[in-house]
RNA sequence: GGCGACAUAGCCAAGUGGUAAGGCAGAGGUCUGCAAAACCUUUAUCCCCAGUUCGAUUCUGGGUGUCGCCUCCA
């Protein structure tokens, strides 16, 4: 049983699926009109995690998550660079893909993006119009009448009355209430337009998500999620579109999650506030998996605040269970019938246990992390004890125990990354050479030289460490 | 002004009505030629006040502080 916190009804909530063993994922994407920060980088490692789980648990996952290519800054970036707005979202879509697969982000089902939805976008504002929830105004522009639809504020927890009071939004006069948002803009100069019954124009923001998850997931689904900064106005005016246009309160998205944000200094990163750090710029300095691991260690509904401090800490803890992964993957080429490993195997089984109660209770990942870091003692010590010769090797047991923390790597979504391998394993071939040269002058005990070998391997960003067995080698 | 979230060791971070996981950093130790890695030991009465309770960090009320949404934003 996978409990989730439902933002819609505050609280967790038992995950039912509208169909049994499926679930049907929405996620809002990006706008891709520059580099996505780590900011923007939280929802999707959220949402893979999820969606790996629910898979592992055997759900067949519909998974969906938009680009947003038809957008103001979209259209003024291109302006200011003599661009097309497809070139611009074209870029950073690509962009949005290289980082992502660095951070081992499994790709989306579909990926519908605005610019190739239009139609549909048309037909749902027409529907609108006519059932009276929304209305045209002289210059083309149609908006929805935030009063016509009577649950709206609910997901935000705000009442229409509320909302009026501090706002403050320049006062539209051809707004039937402050709070209606535009369905339609009509055409301006330079910017990209399609025919409508209202004239050329082009999609609001709003209407696109509503418009592309019908779609692709039909007029109810499971999960809709994003940053808590979707809640309100964007998922509100999704709700308000999708059911009035549907003529269902029951349909649209069951479950509501957002993920909370990324701080610096405590302070929301935003691109307004030009506080952010791009996941470009850190992958130079980190590998995938170090951010990945980073984000995943604090809840997903927590503020998490970013800081190289934050970076290196989470790189010596993942460092901690890639070397218990490594010691697994040794351990896990030998022989052996001992009939030693049945107390690990029970610990690997419990932790298993506890990894899958720590995600199906709201996929908390740090506490599901805590027992990885478990069962890595277990599995280092037992390594320790077999390589040592204390303890005799029990190949059978020993297979659920790597299994199991495979498992929980495989949710996590680490030690996905291999190496180098790219180099029909000459490298290997030499260090195995280095390292041989290296153990014949500490047989001399010429010191000097077994130092100076590992010294400069260091420099070079090799790591040399010694054990009871010879000399082994991975990089920094 | 309206609505909401959070406040746990040096740092980060889970969690529970019955005296608090895990990680990082620190200290001591085992192992090692020295290291590294690993292992062992060690570091908290959970913002303040009041209430409910046999008992609260965990529930309720108040306070303080921080953050967020109400405008584009993951």
């Amino acid at each position: 049983m996978i409990n989730v916190y439902n933002t819609m009804t505050n609280r967790k909530e038992e995950f039912k699926p509208v169909k049994p063993g499926e679930v049907s994922i929405y996620c809002c994407g990006v706008t891709p009109y520059n580099h996505p920060h780590i900011g923007n980088a939280r929802p999707f490692v959220t949402w893979d995690v999820i969606r790996r789980y629910f898979a592992k648990k055997g759900y067949k996952v519909h998974y969906v998550q938009n680009f947003t290519d038809v957008d103001d800054k979209i259209i003024r970036t291109a302006n200011e660079e003599g661009v097309t707005w497809k070139d611009i979202s074209d870029r950073y879509i690509k962009a949005y893909f290289e980082v992502m697969d660095k951070l081992n982000v499994r790709r989306a089902d579909v990926y519908p993006r605005v610019s190739e939805t239009i139609p549909e976008i048309i037909d749902m504002v027409k529907t609108l119009v006519d059932k009276g929830y929304a209305y045209p105004v002289e210059n083309g522009d149609v908006f929805y009448s935030v009063e016509k639809f009577t649950p709206y504020g609910r997901l935000s927890g705000r009442r229409l009355e509320d909302m009026q009071a501090g706002a403050r939004i320049d006062i539209d006069t051809r707004k039937h209430h402050p709070m209606d948002f535009a369905l339609w803009k009509s055409a301006k100069p330079g910017e990209p337009a399609w025919d409508s019954p209202w004239g050329k124009g082009r999609p609001g923001w709003h209407i696109e998500c509503s418009a592309m998850s019908l779609k692709y997931l039909g007029k109810t689904f499971d999960m809709h999620g994003g940053g808590s900064d979707l809640i309100f106005p964007h998922h509100e005016n999704e709700i308000a579109q999708s059911q009035a246009c549907l003529g269902d309160t029951h349909a649209f998205a069951h479950y509501w999650m957002h993920n909370g944000f990324i701080t610096i200094h405590n302070e929301k990163m935003s691109k307004s506030k030009n506080n952010f750090f791009t996941v470009k710029d850190i992958l130079q300095e980190y590998p995938g998996e170090v951010v990945r691991f980073f984000i995943l260690q604090t809840h997903y509904r927590s503020p998490l605040d970013f800081s190289d401090e934050r970076l290196k800490e989470a790189q010596t803890s993942l460092q901690r269970l890639a070397t218990t992964h490594t010691y697994a993957e040794e351990l896990a080429k030998k022989a052996g019938t001992a009939d030693t490993a049945k107390e690990i195997a029970v610990k690997a089984a419990e932790c298993r246990k506890k990894f899958d109660e720590a995600m199906d209770d709201d996929f908390n990942t740090a506490l599901a992390i805590s027992e990885m870091f478990s069962l890595s003692k277990e599995i280092n010590k037992y390594y320790a004890d077999v390589t040592t010769g204390g303890t005799a090797f029990d190949a059978a047991d020993f297979a659920d125990v790597k299994a199991a923390y495979d498992y929980m790597a495989s949710v996590i979504g680490i030690f996905e990354q291999s190496e180098s391998a790219a180099d029909d394993g000459l490298t290997d071939k030499l260090m195995e050479l280095i390292l041989s040269v290296r153990q014949d002058a500490r047989k001399s005990k010429n010191w000097a030289i077994a130092d100076k070998i590992r010294d400069d391997l260091k420099a070079l960003g090799i790591v040399i460490e010694d054990t009871p067995n010879g000399a082994r080698w991975k990089k920094a």
